[in-house]
RNA sequence: CGAGGUGUAGCGCAGUUUGGUAGCGCGUUUGGUUCGGGACCAAAAGGUCGCAGGUUCGAAUCCUGUCACCUCGACCA
Protein backbone atom coordinates (compact mmCIF):
# COMPACT_ATOMS: atom_id res chain seq x y z
CA UNK A 1 0.00 0.00 0.00
CA UNK A 2 0.79 3.44 -0.22
CA UNK A 3 4.22 3.50 -2.39
CA UNK A 4 2.85 6.55 -4.43
CA UNK A 5 3.81 9.64 -2.30
CA UNK A 6 1.18 12.92 -1.84
CA UNK A 7 3.40 14.84 -4.48
CA UNK A 8 2.02 12.96 -7.03
CA UNK A 9 -1.28 13.23 -6.05
CA UNK A 10 -1.04 17.38 -5.18
CA UNK A 11 0.02 17.69 -9.07
CA UNK A 12 -3.68 16.87 -10.16
CA UNK A 13 -4.36 20.11 -9.39
CA UNK A 14 -2.52 22.95 -11.05
CA UNK A 15 -0.73 24.21 -8.24
CA UNK A 16 -2.43 27.98 -6.72
CA UNK A 17 0.90 29.87 -7.01
CA UNK A 18 1.92 28.96 -10.34
CA UNK A 19 -1.82 29.56 -12.02
CA UNK A 20 -4.81 30.88 -9.41
CA UNK A 21 -7.48 30.69 -12.03
CA UNK A 22 -6.33 27.20 -13.34
CA UNK A 23 -6.08 26.41 -9.61
CA UNK A 24 -9.60 27.78 -9.55
CA UNK A 25 -11.14 25.67 -12.36
CA UNK A 26 -9.73 22.18 -11.10
CA UNK A 27 -10.68 22.44 -8.03
CA UNK A 28 -14.75 23.48 -8.47
CA UNK A 29 -14.77 20.75 -10.99
CA UNK A 30 -12.70 18.11 -9.42
CA UNK A 31 -14.60 18.41 -6.10
CA UNK A 32 -17.58 18.12 -8.05
CA UNK A 33 -19.25 21.64 -7.03
CA UNK A 34 -20.22 22.07 -10.62
CA UNK A 35 -19.99 21.47 -13.93
CA UNK A 36 -19.89 23.67 -16.85
CA UNK A 37 -23.86 23.59 -18.72
CA UNK A 38 -23.77 23.54 -21.88
CA UNK A 39 -25.80 26.81 -22.53
CA UNK A 40 -23.66 30.02 -22.43
CA UNK A 41 -22.66 31.43 -19.42
CA UNK A 42 -24.32 28.80 -17.18
CA UNK A 43 -23.06 26.13 -14.56
CA UNK A 44 -24.79 23.49 -13.17
CA UNK A 45 -24.66 23.44 -9.54
CA UNK A 46 -23.85 19.81 -8.33
CA UNK A 47 -25.64 18.22 -4.93
CA UNK A 48 -22.19 19.13 -3.08
CA UNK A 49 -21.99 22.56 -4.38
CA UNK A 50 -25.51 23.17 -3.85
CA UNK A 51 -25.24 21.79 -0.30
CA UNK A 52 -23.26 24.84 0.53
CA UNK A 53 -25.70 26.99 -0.91
CA UNK A 54 -28.78 25.79 0.99
CA UNK A 55 -26.37 26.01 4.00
CA UNK A 56 -25.80 29.85 3.11
CA UNK A 57 -29.48 30.38 2.88
CA UNK A 58 -30.32 28.67 5.80
CA UNK A 59 -27.87 31.03 7.74
CA UNK A 60 -28.83 34.10 6.10
CA UNK A 61 -32.42 33.77 6.09
CA UNK A 62 -32.56 33.24 9.82
CA UNK A 63 -30.93 36.63 9.80
CA UNK A 64 -33.15 38.36 7.50
CA UNK A 65 -35.89 36.78 9.87
CA UNK A 66 -34.59 38.44 13.40
CA UNK A 67 -34.27 41.90 11.70
CA UNK A 68 -38.43 41.76 10.50
CA UNK A 69 -38.30 40.37 6.66
CA UNK A 70 -40.63 38.39 5.37
CA UNK A 71 -39.66 35.85 2.12
CA UNK A 72 -41.66 36.77 -0.96
CA UNK A 73 -41.56 35.39 -4.63
CA UNK A 74 -42.18 37.52 -8.46
CA UNK A 75 -41.67 36.71 -11.45
CA UNK A 76 -38.93 36.05 -13.79
CA UNK A 77 -40.63 38.15 -16.52
CA UNK A 78 -40.96 42.18 -16.52
CA UNK A 79 -43.04 44.09 -19.24
CA UNK A 80 -40.17 46.48 -20.81
CA UNK A 81 -42.32 49.26 -20.49
CA UNK A 82 -41.58 48.89 -15.98
CA UNK A 83 -37.84 47.98 -16.64
CA UNK A 84 -37.75 51.80 -18.31
CA UNK A 85 -39.40 53.52 -16.08
CA UNK A 86 -36.10 54.86 -13.56
CA UNK A 87 -33.84 55.77 -16.59
CA UNK A 88 -30.58 55.74 -15.03
CA UNK A 89 -31.74 52.51 -13.75
CA UNK A 90 -32.39 51.67 -17.46
CA UNK A 91 -29.46 52.59 -18.48
CA UNK A 92 -26.92 50.69 -16.34
CA UNK A 93 -28.68 47.36 -16.85
CA UNK A 94 -29.58 47.54 -20.45
CA UNK A 95 -26.27 46.55 -21.90
CA UNK A 96 -26.96 42.77 -20.18
CA UNK A 97 -30.72 42.36 -20.86
CA UNK A 98 -32.00 38.96 -22.36
CA UNK A 99 -35.46 39.50 -23.62
CA UNK A 100 -38.66 37.03 -24.21
CA UNK A 101 -39.46 37.59 -27.49
CA UNK A 102 -42.21 35.29 -28.68
CA UNK A 103 -44.85 33.23 -26.84
CA UNK A 104 -44.87 30.10 -28.77
CA UNK A 105 -45.50 31.20 -32.74
CA UNK A 106 -46.53 34.68 -31.50
CA UNK A 107 -44.75 37.36 -31.26
CA UNK A 108 -45.37 39.79 -28.22
CA UNK A 109 -46.79 43.23 -28.80
CA UNK A 110 -44.37 44.02 -25.21
CA UNK A 111 -40.60 42.14 -24.92
CA UNK A 112 -40.39 40.71 -21.64
CA UNK A 113 -37.10 41.40 -19.68
CA UNK A 114 -35.78 38.08 -18.25
CA UNK A 115 -34.84 39.89 -14.90
CA UNK A 116 -31.35 41.37 -13.94
CA UNK A 117 -32.62 42.22 -10.58
CA UNK A 118 -36.28 43.26 -9.57
CA UNK A 119 -36.58 46.28 -7.95
CA UNK A 120 -38.73 47.39 -11.30
CA UNK A 121 -41.37 44.70 -9.82
CA UNK A 122 -40.88 45.31 -6.51
CA UNK A 123 -41.80 48.98 -7.06
CA UNK A 124 -44.74 48.52 -9.25
CA UNK A 125 -46.28 46.33 -6.48
CA UNK A 126 -45.16 48.66 -3.87
CA UNK A 127 -47.05 51.66 -5.69
CA UNK A 128 -50.52 49.61 -4.98
CA UNK A 129 -49.56 48.31 -1.53
CA UNK A 130 -48.86 51.61 -0.02
CA UNK A 131 -51.28 53.83 1.19
CA UNK A 132 -51.10 55.31 4.52
CA UNK A 133 -47.65 55.77 7.13
CA UNK A 134 -49.29 52.88 8.71
CA UNK A 135 -48.21 50.37 5.69
CA UNK A 136 -44.26 51.57 6.43
CA UNK A 137 -42.29 50.13 6.51
CA UNK A 138 -42.57 46.94 4.32
CA UNK A 139 -39.84 44.93 4.60
CA UNK A 140 -39.45 41.75 1.40
CA UNK A 141 -36.32 39.32 0.58
CA UNK A 142 -36.84 36.93 -2.34
CA UNK A 143 -34.50 33.90 -3.22
CA UNK A 144 -34.45 33.54 -6.91
CA UNK A 145 -32.13 33.46 -10.14
CA UNK A 146 -31.43 36.68 -12.27
CA UNK A 147 -30.11 37.09 -15.43
CA UNK A 148 -27.36 39.17 -16.92
CA UNK A 149 -26.22 38.32 -20.37
CA UNK A 150 -22.34 38.99 -18.83
CA UNK A 151 -19.30 39.53 -22.14
CA UNK A 152 -17.16 36.75 -20.55
CA UNK A 153 -18.37 34.46 -17.61
CA UNK A 154 -16.87 32.03 -14.53
CA UNK A 155 -18.35 29.65 -12.35
CA UNK A 156 -20.47 31.22 -9.21
CA UNK A 157 -18.14 34.33 -10.05
CA UNK A 158 -19.46 35.45 -13.09
CA UNK A 159 -22.36 33.61 -14.57
CA UNK A 160 -25.57 34.72 -16.90
CA UNK A 161 -27.78 33.42 -14.96
CA UNK A 162 -27.24 33.30 -11.13
CA UNK A 163 -28.87 32.53 -7.47
CA UNK A 164 -29.10 35.24 -5.11
CA UNK A 165 -31.49 36.86 -2.33
CA UNK A 166 -32.48 40.61 -3.27
CA UNK A 167 -34.10 42.21 -0.55
CA UNK A 168 -36.21 45.39 -1.16
CA UNK A 169 -37.66 47.24 1.42
CA UNK A 170 -39.83 50.87 1.69
CA UNK A 171 -39.42 53.12 4.52
CA UNK A 172 -41.41 56.28 5.27
CA UNK A 173 -37.98 58.98 6.39
CA UNK A 174 -35.08 58.73 4.38
CA UNK A 175 -32.85 58.11 8.16
CA UNK A 176 -34.94 54.89 8.28
CA UNK A 177 -34.21 53.79 4.83
CA UNK A 178 -30.67 54.81 5.45
CA UNK A 179 -30.53 52.66 8.37
CA UNK A 180 -31.69 49.76 7.09
CA UNK A 181 -28.75 49.95 4.17
CA UNK A 182 -26.28 50.18 6.83
CA UNK A 183 -27.63 47.29 8.70
CA UNK A 184 -27.90 45.14 6.23
CA UNK A 185 -24.40 45.77 5.05
CA UNK A 186 -23.91 45.25 9.05
CA UNK A 187 -25.60 41.61 8.57
CA UNK A 188 -23.76 40.61 5.46
CA UNK A 189 -20.50 41.55 7.33
CA UNK A 190 -21.50 39.40 10.34
CA UNK A 191 -22.16 36.57 8.59
CA UNK A 192 -19.25 36.96 6.04
CA UNK A 193 -17.23 36.72 9.06
CA UNK A 194 -18.99 34.24 11.75
CA UNK A 195 -20.61 31.71 9.05
CA UNK A 196 -17.94 32.33 5.77
CA UNK A 197 -15.01 32.49 7.81
CA UNK A 198 -14.54 35.82 5.17
CA UNK A 199 -12.49 38.93 6.53
CA UNK A 200 -13.97 41.69 4.70
CA UNK A 201 -14.05 45.36 4.12
CA UNK A 202 -17.80 47.45 4.12
CA UNK A 203 -17.90 50.75 2.99
CA UNK A 204 -19.06 53.00 0.10
CA UNK A 205 -18.86 52.68 -3.27
CA UNK A 206 -17.96 55.82 -5.85
CA UNK A 207 -20.38 57.37 -7.95
CA UNK A 208 -18.98 55.46 -10.69
CA UNK A 209 -19.27 52.22 -9.62
CA UNK A 210 -22.30 52.55 -7.66
CA UNK A 211 -25.25 50.46 -8.22
CA UNK A 212 -27.52 52.02 -11.32
CA UNK A 213 -30.10 54.38 -9.70
CA UNK A 214 -28.80 54.36 -6.05
CA UNK A 215 -28.21 57.61 -4.46
CA UNK A 216 -25.41 55.27 -2.72
CA UNK A 217 -23.96 52.12 -2.72
CA UNK A 218 -22.26 50.27 0.02
CA UNK A 219 -20.52 46.99 -0.36
CA UNK A 220 -18.37 44.28 0.95
CA UNK A 221 -15.20 43.03 -0.54
CA UNK A 222 -13.02 40.27 0.96
CA UNK A 223 -9.01 39.28 -0.50
CA UNK A 224 -8.85 36.48 -2.95
CA UNK A 225 -5.29 35.12 -2.60
CA UNK A 226 -4.10 36.36 -5.72
CA UNK A 227 -4.71 39.65 -3.94
CA UNK A 228 -7.58 41.14 -6.14
CA UNK A 229 -10.83 41.85 -4.46
CA UNK A 230 -14.11 40.20 -4.82
CA UNK A 231 -17.25 41.51 -3.69
CA UNK A 232 -19.13 39.92 -1.73
CA UNK A 233 -22.09 41.52 -0.67
CA UNK A 234 -23.85 44.90 -1.76
CA UNK A 235 -26.51 47.21 -0.34
CA UNK A 236 -28.25 50.01 -1.81
CA UNK A 237 -30.14 53.24 -0.60
CA UNK A 238 -32.50 54.72 -3.46
CA UNK A 239 -33.23 57.71 -1.37
CA UNK A 240 -36.64 58.74 -3.26
CA UNK A 241 -35.62 57.57 -6.99
CA UNK A 242 -37.40 54.84 -7.80
CA UNK A 243 -40.34 56.13 -5.71
CA UNK A 244 -40.78 59.24 -7.69
CA UNK A 245 -40.72 57.49 -10.96
CA UNK A 246 -43.62 54.24 -9.36
CA UNK A 247 -45.27 56.76 -8.16
CA UNK A 248 -45.15 54.88 -4.80
CA UNK A 249 -46.55 57.44 -2.59
CA UNK A 250 -47.88 57.29 1.30
CA UNK A 251 -50.17 59.38 3.13
CA UNK A 252 -48.25 60.73 6.37
CA UNK A 253 -49.55 61.39 9.99
CA UNK A 254 -49.85 65.00 9.12
CA UNK A 255 -52.20 64.05 6.32
CA UNK A 256 -49.40 65.11 3.44
CA UNK A 257 -48.81 62.99 0.07
CA UNK A 258 -44.88 61.89 0.22
CA UNK A 259 -42.69 59.46 -1.45
CA UNK A 260 -41.24 56.66 0.00
CA UNK A 261 -37.58 55.97 0.53
CA UNK A 262 -36.54 52.58 -0.68
CA UNK A 263 -33.46 50.48 -0.44
CA UNK A 264 -32.41 46.73 -1.64
CA UNK A 265 -29.56 44.51 -0.78
CA UNK A 266 -28.10 40.95 -2.44
CA UNK A 267 -25.71 38.52 -1.99
CA UNK A 268 -25.23 35.71 -4.24
CA UNK A 269 -23.59 32.31 -5.57
CA UNK A 270 -20.96 34.02 -5.65
CA UNK A 271 -20.25 33.73 -2.02
CA UNK A 272 -19.46 30.11 -2.66
CA UNK A 273 -16.08 31.53 -5.21
CA UNK A 274 -15.26 33.77 -2.32
CA UNK A 275 -15.24 30.59 -0.15
CA UNK A 276 -12.93 28.74 -2.51
CA UNK A 277 -10.63 31.25 -3.31
CA UNK A 278 -10.26 32.34 0.09
CA UNK A 279 -9.41 29.20 2.20
CA UNK A 280 -8.56 26.48 -0.77
CA UNK A 281 -5.12 25.69 -0.59
CA UNK A 282 -2.36 23.07 -2.56
CA UNK A 283 -4.52 20.17 -2.09
CA UNK A 284 -8.27 21.99 -2.96
CA UNK A 285 -10.86 23.01 -1.26
CA UNK A 286 -10.83 24.19 3.00
CA UNK A 287 -14.91 24.48 3.70
CA UNK A 288 -15.88 26.54 6.87
CA UNK A 289 -17.48 24.54 9.14
CA UNK A 290 -20.62 26.10 9.59
CA UNK A 291 -21.14 25.66 5.64
CA UNK A 292 -19.81 22.50 5.45
CA UNK A 293 -22.17 20.54 4.00
CA UNK A 294 -20.38 17.33 5.55
CA UNK A 295 -18.63 19.30 8.87
CA UNK A 296 -17.37 15.49 9.62
CA UNK A 297 -15.60 12.48 7.83
CA UNK A 298 -15.79 9.25 9.24
CA UNK A 299 -13.35 6.09 7.22
CA UNK A 300 -13.47 2.52 8.86
CA UNK A 301 -10.50 1.44 8.81
CA UNK A 302 -9.89 -2.38 8.01
CA UNK A 303 -13.23 -2.39 7.75
CA UNK A 304 -14.19 -5.73 6.47
CA UNK A 305 -12.66 -6.55 10.09
CA UNK A 306 -15.56 -7.79 12.57
CA UNK A 307 -17.30 -5.10 14.55
CA UNK A 308 -15.52 -1.99 12.84
CA UNK A 309 -18.35 -0.74 10.01
CA UNK A 310 -20.88 -1.53 13.21
CA UNK A 311 -18.89 0.75 16.10
CA UNK A 312 -18.78 3.56 12.60
CA UNK A 313 -22.35 3.71 12.14
CA UNK A 314 -22.82 4.08 15.70
CA UNK A 315 -20.42 6.79 16.20
CA UNK A 316 -22.38 8.41 12.71
CA UNK A 317 -25.86 8.58 14.71
CA UNK A 318 -24.27 9.62 17.78
CA UNK A 319 -22.23 12.65 16.22
CA UNK A 320 -25.73 13.40 13.85
CA UNK A 321 -27.88 12.74 17.35
CA UNK A 322 -25.24 15.94 18.68
CA UNK A 323 -26.74 18.37 15.84
CA UNK A 324 -23.16 17.67 13.41
CA UNK A 325 -23.29 16.92 9.77
CA UNK A 326 -21.88 13.32 8.56
CA UNK A 327 -20.72 11.25 5.90
CA UNK A 328 -19.69 7.66 6.95
CA UNK A 329 -17.01 6.01 3.68
CA UNK A 330 -18.00 2.62 3.56
CA UNK A 331 -17.14 2.60 -0.03
CA UNK A 332 -15.03 -0.76 -0.02
CA UNK A 333 -13.74 -0.14 -3.53
CA UNK A 334 -11.27 2.63 -2.43
CA UNK A 335 -9.03 1.99 -0.29
CA UNK A 336 -8.40 4.26 3.00
CA UNK A 337 -5.48 6.18 1.51
CA UNK A 338 -7.32 6.99 -1.56
CA UNK A 339 -10.03 8.22 0.91
CA UNK A 340 -8.20 10.43 2.89
CA UNK A 341 -6.94 12.34 -0.55
CA UNK A 342 -10.48 12.68 -1.58
CA UNK A 343 -12.47 14.14 1.15
CA UNK A 344 -9.06 16.34 1.89
CA UNK A 345 -9.72 17.81 -1.75
CA UNK A 346 -13.59 17.99 -0.88
CA UNK A 347 -12.46 20.14 1.91
CA UNK A 348 -14.49 18.93 4.83
CA UNK A 349 -13.20 20.43 7.87
CA UNK A 350 -12.59 16.79 9.87
CA UNK A 351 -11.84 13.13 9.38
CA UNK A 352 -12.50 10.95 12.33
CA UNK A 353 -10.55 7.70 11.24
CA UNK A 354 -11.68 4.40 13.19
CA UNK A 355 -9.98 1.03 12.98
CA UNK A 356 -9.50 -2.08 15.38
CA UNK A 357 -6.60 -0.04 17.11
CA UNK A 358 -8.84 2.63 17.56
CA UNK A 359 -11.83 0.75 18.91
CA UNK A 360 -9.65 -1.25 21.44
CA UNK A 361 -8.28 2.37 22.53
CA UNK A 362 -11.75 3.43 23.25
CA UNK A 363 -10.42 6.27 20.78
CA UNK A 364 -10.86 7.85 16.91
CA UNK A 365 -8.06 9.22 15.18
CA UNK A 366 -9.01 12.85 13.87
CA UNK A 367 -7.25 14.90 11.47
CA UNK A 368 -8.45 18.55 10.81
CA UNK A 369 -8.10 20.22 7.74
CA UNK A 370 -7.05 22.99 8.51
CA UNK A 371 -3.78 22.32 9.98
CA UNK A 372 -4.08 18.63 9.05
CA UNK A 373 -2.92 17.98 12.77
CA UNK A 374 -3.82 14.48 14.14
CA UNK A 375 -4.76 13.68 17.61
CA UNK A 376 -7.07 11.06 19.36
CA UNK A 377 -10.55 12.30 20.45
CA UNK A 378 -12.17 9.56 23.57
CA UNK A 379 -15.11 8.13 21.47
CA UNK A 380 -16.83 8.30 24.79
CA UNK A 381 -18.33 12.35 24.75
CA UNK A 382 -16.67 12.74 20.92
CA UNK A 383 -19.66 15.05 19.84
CA UNK A 384 -18.43 18.35 22.01
CA UNK A 385 -14.81 17.55 21.42
CA UNK A 386 -15.66 17.66 17.38
CA UNK A 387 -17.53 20.50 18.21
CA UNK A 388 -14.83 22.39 19.50
CA UNK A 389 -12.38 21.47 16.89
CA UNK A 390 -14.67 22.67 14.15
CA UNK A 391 -14.95 25.87 15.99
CA UNK A 392 -11.42 26.31 15.83
CA UNK A 393 -10.92 25.57 12.27
CA UNK A 394 -13.31 28.64 11.81
CA UNK A 395 -11.47 30.58 13.51
CA UNK A 396 -8.45 29.37 12.13
CA UNK A 397 -9.20 29.96 8.39
CA UNK A 398 -10.44 33.34 9.08
CA UNK A 399 -7.28 34.37 11.51
CA UNK A 400 -5.15 32.87 7.99
CA UNK A 401 -7.52 34.76 5.69
CA UNK A 402 -6.98 37.68 7.73
CA UNK A 403 -3.49 37.79 8.19
CA UNK A 404 -3.02 37.21 4.56
CA UNK A 405 -4.93 39.81 3.86
CA UNK A 406 -3.31 42.20 6.26
CA UNK A 407 0.13 41.36 5.02
CA UNK A 408 -0.73 42.36 1.27
CA UNK A 409 -2.52 45.59 2.66
CA UNK A 410 -0.45 48.96 1.38
CA UNK A 411 -0.38 52.31 2.68
CA UNK A 412 0.26 54.74 -0.16
CA UNK A 413 1.26 58.56 0.23
CA UNK A 414 1.41 58.68 -3.37
CA UNK A 415 0.75 57.58 -6.87
CA UNK A 416 4.21 55.84 -7.60
CA UNK A 417 2.83 53.70 -3.96
CA UNK A 418 -0.30 53.27 -5.14
CA UNK A 419 0.57 51.79 -8.45
CA UNK A 420 2.97 49.59 -7.14
CA UNK A 421 0.42 47.92 -4.47
CA UNK A 422 -2.09 47.64 -6.67
CA UNK A 423 -0.50 44.38 -8.36
CA UNK A 424 -0.17 43.00 -5.27
CA UNK A 425 -3.21 43.50 -2.99
CA UNK A 426 -5.05 46.52 -1.57
CA UNK A 427 -3.56 50.09 -0.99
CA UNK A 428 -5.01 52.13 1.74
CA UNK A 429 -4.95 55.42 0.38
CA UNK A 430 -6.64 59.14 0.72
CA UNK A 431 -9.38 60.17 -1.95
CA UNK A 432 -7.52 61.46 -4.89
CA UNK A 433 -10.27 61.45 -7.22
CA UNK A 434 -12.38 58.89 -9.10
CA UNK A 435 -10.10 59.26 -12.41
CA UNK A 436 -7.09 59.04 -10.38
CA UNK A 437 -8.22 55.80 -9.05
CA UNK A 438 -9.52 54.35 -11.62
CA UNK A 439 -6.65 55.02 -14.10
CA UNK A 440 -3.83 53.71 -11.12
CA UNK A 441 -5.91 50.72 -10.91
CA UNK A 442 -5.71 50.22 -14.75
CA UNK A 443 -2.07 50.98 -15.24
CA UNK A 444 -3.24 53.66 -17.21
CA UNK A 445 -1.99 56.24 -15.21
CA UNK A 446 -1.80 59.94 -17.14
CA UNK A 447 -0.31 63.24 -15.95
CA UNK A 448 -2.98 64.78 -14.71
CA UNK A 449 -4.25 62.50 -12.82
CA UNK A 450 -0.81 61.57 -11.22
CA UNK A 451 -0.67 65.19 -9.90
CA UNK A 452 -3.68 64.55 -7.88
CA UNK A 453 -2.71 65.50 -4.54
CA UNK A 454 -3.40 63.09 -1.65
CA UNK A 455 -4.90 63.93 1.33
CA UNK A 456 -3.88 63.03 4.51
CA UNK A 457 -6.37 64.29 6.98
CA UNK A 458 -9.37 62.28 8.14
CA UNK A 459 -8.68 58.51 8.47
CA UNK A 460 -12.02 57.03 8.98
CA UNK A 461 -12.56 52.98 10.12
CA UNK A 462 -15.17 52.68 7.48
CA UNK A 463 -14.08 52.48 3.83
CA UNK A 464 -14.28 50.46 0.97
CA UNK A 465 -12.33 48.57 -1.33
CA UNK A 466 -11.71 49.28 -5.38
CA UNK A 467 -12.22 52.58 -6.35
CA UNK A 468 -14.96 53.30 -4.02
CA UNK A 469 -15.40 56.72 -2.39
CA UNK A 470 -15.62 56.44 1.47
CA UNK A 471 -18.07 58.25 3.83
CA UNK A 472 -14.54 59.95 4.83
CA UNK A 473 -11.43 60.45 2.83
CA UNK A 474 -9.60 57.09 3.17
CA UNK A 475 -10.31 54.29 0.94
CA UNK A 476 -9.15 50.95 0.11
CA UNK A 477 -7.74 50.30 -3.90
CA UNK A 478 -7.30 46.54 -5.95
CA UNK A 479 -8.00 45.17 -9.02
CA UNK A 480 -11.34 43.41 -8.93
CA UNK A 481 -12.77 40.46 -10.21
C1' C B 1 -16.01 43.39 -29.15
C1' G B 2 -10.03 43.81 -29.33
C1' A B 3 -5.10 40.61 -28.47
C1' G B 4 -3.15 35.73 -27.73
C1' G B 5 -3.78 30.36 -26.99
C1' U B 6 -6.11 25.40 -27.25
C1' G B 7 -9.48 21.65 -29.70
C1' U B 8 -6.91 13.82 -30.76
C1' A B 9 -10.65 7.74 -25.98
C1' G B 10 -14.33 9.58 -19.77
C1' C B 11 -9.85 12.93 -17.97
C1' G B 12 -4.70 14.70 -19.01
C1' C B 13 -1.62 14.66 -23.17
C1' A B 14 2.05 12.98 -27.43
C1' G B 15 1.91 12.72 -32.64
C1' U B 16 1.40 18.05 -36.94
C1' U B 17 7.72 20.98 -38.47
C1' U B 18 9.08 16.68 -42.95
C1' G B 19 1.37 13.61 -45.21
C1' G B 20 1.93 6.81 -45.17
C1' U B 21 -2.01 1.13 -40.18
C1' A B 22 -4.58 6.07 -34.11
C1' G B 23 -0.58 6.30 -29.59
C1' C B 24 0.77 7.04 -24.10
C1' G B 25 -0.63 7.83 -18.81
C1' C B 26 -4.76 7.87 -15.59
C1' G B 27 -9.63 6.14 -15.26
C1' U B 28 -13.34 2.16 -16.76
C1' U B 29 -14.76 -3.42 -17.22
C1' U B 30 -13.56 -8.76 -15.70
C1' G B 31 -10.85 -12.24 -12.47
C1' G B 32 -7.50 -12.84 -8.38
C1' U B 33 -4.43 -11.15 -4.23
C1' U B 34 -4.66 -6.78 -0.96
C1' C B 35 -6.75 -3.08 2.72
C1' G B 36 -3.85 2.51 9.14
C1' G B 37 -1.94 7.80 3.36
C1' G B 38 -4.15 7.54 -3.91
C1' A B 39 -2.29 -1.18 -3.73
C1' C B 40 -0.53 -5.14 -7.16
C1' C B 41 -0.89 -8.91 -11.14
C1' A B 42 -3.39 -10.57 -15.54
C1' A B 43 -6.83 -9.79 -19.44
C1' A B 44 -10.36 -6.50 -22.04
C1' A B 45 -13.34 -2.49 -23.87
C1' G B 46 -13.07 2.49 -25.54
C1' G B 47 -11.48 7.62 -30.80
C1' U B 48 -16.21 9.94 -37.70
C1' C B 49 -8.49 13.40 -34.51
C1' G B 50 -14.08 20.32 -32.96
C1' C B 51 -17.02 21.00 -37.69
C1' A B 52 -17.29 21.98 -43.24
C1' G B 53 -14.90 22.31 -47.70
C1' G B 54 -10.25 21.82 -50.64
C1' U B 55 -5.19 19.74 -52.29
C1' U B 56 -3.39 14.49 -52.73
C1' C B 57 -2.94 7.71 -54.75
C1' G B 58 -3.25 8.75 -49.43
C1' A B 59 -4.75 14.13 -44.41
C1' A B 60 -4.81 14.28 -37.13
C1' U B 61 -0.68 16.37 -40.18
C1' C B 62 -0.90 20.96 -45.80
C1' C B 63 -4.69 25.09 -47.52
C1' U B 64 -9.48 27.90 -46.80
C1' G B 65 -13.62 28.78 -43.92
C1' U B 66 -16.27 28.08 -39.46
C1' C B 67 -17.56 26.81 -34.32
C1' A B 68 -16.41 26.03 -29.20
C1' C B 69 -13.51 26.72 -24.96
C1' C B 70 -9.37 29.17 -22.09
C1' U B 71 -6.15 33.59 -20.72
C1' C B 72 -5.61 38.99 -20.86
C1' G B 73 -8.34 43.64 -21.77
C1' A B 74 -13.49 46.25 -21.98
C1' C B 75 -18.40 45.21 -18.93
C1' C B 76 -20.30 43.32 -14.37
C1' A B 77 -22.71 40.46 -8.21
Amino acid sequence: MGKKDNQEFVTQITPRSEDFSQWYTDVILKTDLVDYADVRGCMVIKPYGYGIWELIQQEMDARFKATGHKNVYFPMLIPESLLLKEAEHVEGFAPEVAWVTHGGNEKLQERLAIRPTSETLFCNMYAKWVQSWRDLPMKYNQWCSVMRWEKSTRPFLRTSEFLWQEGHTIHATAEEAQEETLQMLEVYREFAENVLALPVYVGQKSDKEKFAGARATYSMEAMMQDGKALQAGTTHNFGTNFAEAFGIQYLSKEGQLEFVHETSWGTSTRMIGAIIMTHGDERGLRMPPRVAPIQVVILPIAQHKEGVLERARALKAELEAAGLRVELDDRDTYSAGWKFNEWEMKGVPVRLELGPRDIEAGVATAMRRDTFEKSQLALDGIGDAVKSMLDSIHHTLFEQAKAFRDAKTYTAADMDALEKGVQDGFVKASWCGERACEDAIKEKTNASSRNMPFDQSGMPSDVCVCCGKPAGKLMYFAKAY
